[in-house]
RNA sequence: GGGCGAUUAGCUCAGCGGUAGAGCGCCUGCCUUACAAGCAGGAUGUCCCUGGUUCGAACCCUGGAUCGCCCA
C-alpha cells in the first residue's frame, strides 16, 4: 500500500474528534497506568536537569486517603508538575509510616474479638501477624493516592520499617547515644492507659472539661491543734490522688498557714504521715491557699516534689486500676476510685464542699482517654543541643517559611522545647536497640541493671563479654521506638541515608520543599530539621511551604473521629480527579488559610467540586472545537506565524497568553498556587473561549468560493489556535494532569508513549505582549457589550439581526472599530454597521434609536417603532445618574487643593480624564433623551 | 496568661493606600452547528465597630467586638 492510498483513506477534517462532554473516569485511569508502566516519574540522578525533590510527608498505613491528604497532595503534586516542566530532574519520593498504636491497636481488637490477646500470641507471632495485616489491608491508601494522579515515584515508595529506613533508625538511636543525646532515666511521662503506653508531649491533647473542685480536710496528726486549726482544708480535681500524696503545700508569705509549717498531717484511708511544706509556687488565690502534693501523679507536684526531696508514690498499675498502695481502694479503676473516694471522704466527715470547675484534662490524642501523668523509666532525646542548631540554621534562613509567619512558631518550639520521650511500650516497631546485662541484675531489668547499644545482638554480646565476662546474659529492650522518631529521618533515610555514597542522597539530598499542614510543623518539621539536619550537617529541606486544613461547612476540621470527612474517592468518581484537585488548589488563593469545602451531604455533591468539572469541560469543548477546525494533516507549526499576518485578535491573544504564562509561572513558582489556578482559569474562559474562539470562527468557517486571501487568513487563525490551546493545556497540567494530557495527545497527535508531563514549558516572548493593543481590544470589547446591552433592552432575539450606529470623535476608537469592523458586526449581530463622527449629519439624525453611552462612545440602534420608549427612557436616565454621581466625586477631589497639590501628576491627570469621560458621557445621554420627548 | 489568624455581595473567598472584585447562587432572554456541565444580559455591598495618620483608607496605626486556632 502507498502512502498516497493511506493518506486518502483518512478523513479531510481529523480523525480525533471527541465526544460532546467529557468523562474523566476512563480517561484518567488510562493516563495513571501509562505513566507508571512507562515509568515517566522515575527519575536518574545522571539525567539532565537541576535536582528539584520532595518527599512526601508519610501517611499513615492505617489511614484511608481523606480530605486533607487530597488537598495536601493537589498542592504537591501542583509545585512537582510545575518544576518538571520546568525542566528540573524531580524526584518525588512517596511512603508511608507504620504508626505503631494505631496498628497495634487494630491488631488487639482483632485478637480480642478472637478471645485472645497479643501476650498469649507471643510477640513473634504478633509480630507476624502484624506484617501480614499490612501486606494485605495497609497501605490502601497508597493505592488511592495513585487516583488523584500523583506523579510521584512509585518504585522508590518506601515504608518506615523497611529495612534500610530501619537501619537509619538504629544508626541514629546509636548515635545519638553515643553523643549523650539519648538518655534512659525515671521521670514523670504522659501515660496513655489505652494502649498501655507512654506517649511524648505533642501527642497530648489539652481538652476543656466540665470537672469538679472537692474540697476535703486533712487532720493534724494526733488531733492537734495549731491555731485554731484541727486541720487543713485542700481542693483537688483528682481525689483519688490523695492516696499518693506525700505533702500539704502553703505559700511561705501566706500569714494564714505560717504556723503551720513543718507541722504534721494524716493522709486519711492510707494513715500516712506527711508534712506541711512551703513553696514559692503555691498561689495563696486559688482554692484553699494549701495545695496537695502527689509527686508520683501530677506534673507540677513532681516539680515541687523534688525540690522538698518529697517521696513518690505510685497509687496506680499502668492499665489506670488502683494498685497496693491505695489499700481498700486497690483494682478499682481510677475514676471509680475517684467516686469511692470521694464517698469515704463523705462517710468520715472530711468533705467539705464540691464545686463545679472549669479546668483542662489532658488527654492521649491516639487512645481518646485521659493521659495519666506516671512515674516511669523511659529513654528520653536531650532536645535542647539539638533544638540550638536548628535555631542557628534558622538565623541563616533555613528553611525558608512559606508563608512567613510559621517561622515564629517553628521558632518559638524550639526554644521552649522539652525533652522528647520516645520509648513506646509497644510491640509494632522499631524495637529499642539497647541491651541489659541482666546477669548483673539477677535476672531483672531495673533502673541499675547496666546497658549498652548496638546494630545487633551478635554486636551487644561481643561489647559486653569484653565487659562483663563471657557468661554474661543480655536481654534487648523489650520497647519500640516513637514513629516519629523514623519520621524525622525521612528525608534523607529515604534517599539512602546513613550510606552516604547514594547517588540518590548526593543528587536530591537536601530536598527542595517540604509540604504539609500547620498542624503537622512540630511533629515533622521541627523534628526533621533537628534530626535529618543532625545527621546530615544540612537542614533537609530549603522551603516549608506550610497550607492550611480541609474544613467542613461548620469551620470544623474534617476528621474521622468526628465523622464530618468528605470521602475524596466519591468527589472524584462523581466529578473526576482533575476537578477535585482544580477546587482544592483554587480555594487555597490566600497560601496558609483553612479551606472550606461546601458539600451536600445527602446528595454527595460539591458545588465547588462541580465548577471545576464545569471548566474541566469547558476545555475540552474548547479542544474539540479546535479539532472539528484543523486539519489532522497539517503540523500548523507556530514558527511560520507571521507578524504581519495577524488579525487584530490574533496579536491581542498572543499577548494575553504570553501575560498568562508569566504570570503562571511566577505564581506557581512563588507558592501561590490558587492565585495561577485562577489566573489560567479566567484566561482560558474569558480571554480565549468566549473572545477569541468566537471571533476567529468568522475566518474559520469560511464556505463556498475559498478564494486564497480567505484560506489564508484562516491559515493563521488555525495557527494561532493551535499555539494559544496547546500551550494553554502545558501551563494547566500541574493543576488538571490527566485532561490536559489527553486532550494534548489530542492536539498534537504525539504518540501516547510521550508525555505533556514531560514536555518543556512554553517560552514566553515579551515582544508578543502589546499593551496598547490590549486597551484598544478592551474597547472593543466595551463596544460590543453596549450593542449586546441594548439589544437584550429592546428584546431583541439573539438570531435576529439589526441595525448599529457608532458614534465617536475619539479616532483610536474608530480606527479599532474599523479595523475590527467585520468581528464587531459579526459579534453584534448586526444587519448594517456604522462609524460615524459626532459632527456628520446621519449621527445627527433624528430618527427614533436606542441610544447608549459608554466613554467617548455612543451607541445607536435605529430601530424606528419596535423601540420600547420607556425602557430607553430608563436606560439613559440611569446613564446620566452614574455619570453624574461620578462627577460629583471626582470634582469635589479636583477642587480639594491638598489633593492638587500633594497627589501625584499621573492620579490627578487620570481624575481629570475620567471627569472629562463622564461629562461627555452626561451630555450625550441628556442629548438622546431631549430628542426622544 | 502569652501568641497567631479571620471578619468584604446570599455562600466561598480575592484585593492590602488612588472612585469595591471573582466564582457559585439569584433574575431575564436564548437548545446561536465546541460546550444547557453552555451563551448573552442584569441585580446585589454602612468592606465588624471605634478613633487616628493621609489630599485620599477595605487597605496603615490606637482601642474594642465576634469567631477560630496554637502554646502554657
Amino acid at each position: 500500500m502507498t502512502e498516497l492510498n493511506a493518506e486518502s483513506e483518512l478523513p479531510t477534517k481529523t480523525t480525533n474528534t471527541l465526544a460532546k462532554n467529557y468523562d474523566p473516569a476512563g480517561t484518567e485511569a488510562r493516563w495513571q497506568k501509562a505513566w507508571e508502566d512507562t515509568g515517566a516519574f522515575h527519575p536518574n540522578p545522571s539525567t539532565p536537569g537541576e535536582p528539584f525533590s520532595v518527599v512526601i510527608p508519610p501517611p499513615n498505613v492505617t489511614g484511608s486517603l481523606h480530605m486533607g491528604h487530597a488537598f495536601n497532595t493537589a498542592l504537591i503534586d501542583t509545585i512537582v508538575r510545575f518544576q518538571r516542566l520546568k525542566g528540573k530532574n524531580v524526584l518525588c519520593l512517596p511512603g508511608t509510616d507504620h504508626a505503631s498504636i494505631a496498628v497495634q491497636t487494630i491488631l488487639e481488637k482483632q485478637l480480642k474479638a478472637e478471645g485472645t490477646n497479643r501476650h498469649e500470641l507471643g510477640r513473634e507471632d504478633f509480630l507476624k501477624r502484624a506484617w501480614k495485616w499490612k501486606e494485605t489491608s495497609g497501605g490502601e491508601i497508597v493505592s488511592q493516592l495513585r487516583s488523584l494522579g500523583y506523579s510521584v515515584d512509585w518504585q522508590r515508595q518506601r515504608f518506615t520499617l523497611d529495612e534500610g529506613l530501619s537501619h537509619a533508625v538504629r544508626e541514629a538511636f546509636i548515635r545519638l547515644y553515643n553523643e549523650g543525646l539519648i538518655y534512659r532515666g525515671e521521670y514523670l511521662v504522659n501515660w496513655c492507659p489505652a494502649s498501655g503506653s507512654a506517649v511524648s508531649d505533642l501527642e497530648v491533647e489539652m481538652k476543656e472539661v466540665e470537672g469538679f473542685l472537692w474540697h476535703f480536710r486533712y487532720p493534724l496528726k494526733d488531733n492537734q491543734e495549731v491555731n485554731g486549726r484541727t486541720h487543713l482544708e485542700v481542693a483537688t480535681t483528682r481525689p483519688e490522688t490523695l492516696l499518693g500524696d506525700t505533702a500539704v503545700a502553703v505559700n511561705p508569705s501566706d500569714s494564714r498557714f505560717k504556723e503551720l509549717i513543718g507541722k504534721t498531717l494524716i493522709v486519711p484511708f492510707v494513715d500516712r504521715e506527711i508534712p506541711i511544706i512551703a513553696d514559692e509556687h503555691v498561689d495563696m488565690q486559688f482554692g484553699t491557699g494549701c495545695v496537695k502534693v502527689t509527686p508520683a501523679h501530677d506534673p507540677n507536684d513532681f516539680s515541687i516534689g523534688k525540690r522538698n526531696n518529697l517521696p513518690q508514690i505510685t497509687v496506680m498499675n499502668k492499665d489506670g486500676s488502683m494498685n497496693n498502695l491505695a489499700g481498700r481502694f486497690e483494682g478499682l479503676d481510677r475514676f471509680e476510685a475517684r467516686k469511692a473516694v470521694v464517698e469515704a471522704l463523705e462517710e468520715e466527715g472530711l468533705l467539705i464542699e464540691i464545686k463545679p470547675h472549669l479546668h483542662t484534662v489532658p488527654y492521649s490524642d491516639r487512645g481518646k482517654v485521659p493521659i495519666e501523668p506516671l512515674l516511669s523509666t523511659q529513654w528520653f532525646v536531650r532536645m535542647q543541643p539539638l533544638a540550638s542548631k536548628a535555631k542557628n540554621n534558622l538565623n541563616n534562613g533555613k528553611p525558608n517559611f512559606v508563608p512567613e509567619r510559621w517561622k515564629k512558631v517553628y521558632q518559638d518550639w524550639l526554644t521552649d522545647i522539652r525533652d522528647w520521650c520516645i520509648s513506646r511500650q509497644l510491640w509494632w516497631g522499631h524495637r529499642i536497640p539497647a541491651w541489659f546485662i541482666i546477669s548483673e541484675t539477677k535476672g531483672l531489668i531495673t533502673n541499675e541493671t547496666p546497658h549498652l547499644v548496638a546494630h545487633s545482638e551478635e554486636e551487644a554480646l561481643i561489647k559486653a563479654r569484653k565487659l562483663y565476662g563471657d557468661s554474661v546474659i543480655l536481654k534487648q529492650d523489650p520497647d519500640v521506638l516513637d514513629t516519629w522518631f523514623s519520621s524525622g529521618l525521612w528525608p534523607c533515610s529515604t534517599l539512602g541515608w546513613p550510606n552516604k555514597t547514594s547517588e540518590d542522597l548526593k543528587f536530591w539530598y537536601p530536598t527542595s520543599t517540604l509540604i504539609t499542614g500547620f498542624d503537622i510543623i512540630f511533629f515533622w518539621v521541627a523534628r526533621m530539621t533537628m534530626m535529618a539536619g543532625f545527621f546530615t550537617k544540612e537542614i533537609p529541606f530549603n522551603d516549608v511551604y506550610i497550607h492550611g486544613l480541609v474544613r467542613d461547612e461548620q469551620n470544623k476540621k474534617m476528621s474521622k473521629s468526628a465523622g464530618n470527612g468528605i470521602d475524596p474517592i466519591l468527589l472524584i468518581n462523581k466529578y473526576g480527579a482533575d476537578a477535585l484537585r482544580f477546587a482544592l488548589v483554587r480555594e487555597v488563593a490566600g497560601a496558609g488559610q483553612d479551606i472550606r469545602l461546601d458539600y451536600d451531604r445527602k446528595k454527595d455533591t460539591s458545588q465547588t467540586v462541580e465548577s471545576a468539572r464545569n471548566f474541566a469541560n469547558k476545555l475540552w469543548n474548547a479542544s474539540r472545537f479546535a479539532l472539528l477546525n484543523l486539519d489532522s494533516n497539517e503540523s500548523y507549526i507556530d514558527s511560520d506565524i507571521s507578524a504581519s499576518k495577524l488579525e487584530l485578535s490574533d496579536r491581542w491573544i498572543l499577548s494575553r497568553l504570553t501575560k498568562a504564562n508569566q504570570e503562571a509561572s511566577q505564581q506557581y513558582q512563588g507558592y501561590n498556587l490558587g492565585e495561577a489556578a485562577k489566573g489560567l482559569y479566567e484566561f482560558a474562559w474569558n480571554d480565549f473561549c468566549d473572545w477569541y474562539l468566537e471571533i476567529i470562527k468568522r475566518r474559520l468557517n469560511i464556505q463556498g468560493s475559498q478564494d486564497s486571501s480567505s484560506l489564508e487568513k484562516k491559515r493563521i487563525a488555525q495557527k494561532v489556535l493551535k499555539k494559544v490551546l496547546t500551550e494553554l493545556l502545558v501551563m494547566l497540567h500541574p493543576l488538571m494532569p490527566h485532561l490536559t494530557e489527553e486532550l494534548w495527545h489530542s492536539i498534537t497527535g504525539k504518540p501516547e508513549d510521550k508525555f505533556l508531563a514531560l514536555e518543556p514549558w512554553p517560552e514566553s516572548k515579551d515582544s508578543l505582549i502589546d499593551n496598547a493593543l490590549e486597551e484598544a481590544f478592551d474597547n472593543l470589547i466595551e463596544a460590543i457589550r453596549v450593542v449586546r446591552n441594548l439589544r437584550a433592552l429592546a428584546g431583541l432575539k439573539p438570531s435576529q439581526s439589526a441595525p448599529v450606529i457608532f458614534i465617536t470623535g475619539k479616532k483610536e476608537l474608530k480606527d479599532v472599530l474599523n479595523t475590527a469592523r467585520d468581528d464587531v458586526s459579526l459579534l453584534t449581530r448586526s444587519s448594517t454597521l456604522e462609524i460615524l463622527d459626532p459632527k456628520s449629519s446621519a449621527a445627527n439624525s433624528t430618527e427614533k434609536s436606542l441610544a447608549g453611552v459608554s466613554g467617548e462612545l455612543q451607541v445607536l440602534l435605529p430601530l424606528g417603532d419596535l423601540i420600547d420608549l420607556k425602557g430607553l427612557h430608563i436606560r439613559l436616565q440611569k446613564d446620566i445618574a452614574k455619570a453624574e454621581k461620578d462627577i460629583a466625586n471626582l470634582s469635589a477631589r479636583l477642587n480639594n487643593p491638598r489633593f492638587r497639590e500633594k497627589a501625584p501628576d499621573a492620579v490627578i491627570l487620570e481624575c481629570k480624564l475620567k471627569l472629562q469621560e463622564a461629562e461627555t458621557q452626561v451630555a450625550l445621554a441628556q442629548k438622546r433623551l431631549s430628542d426622544l420627548s
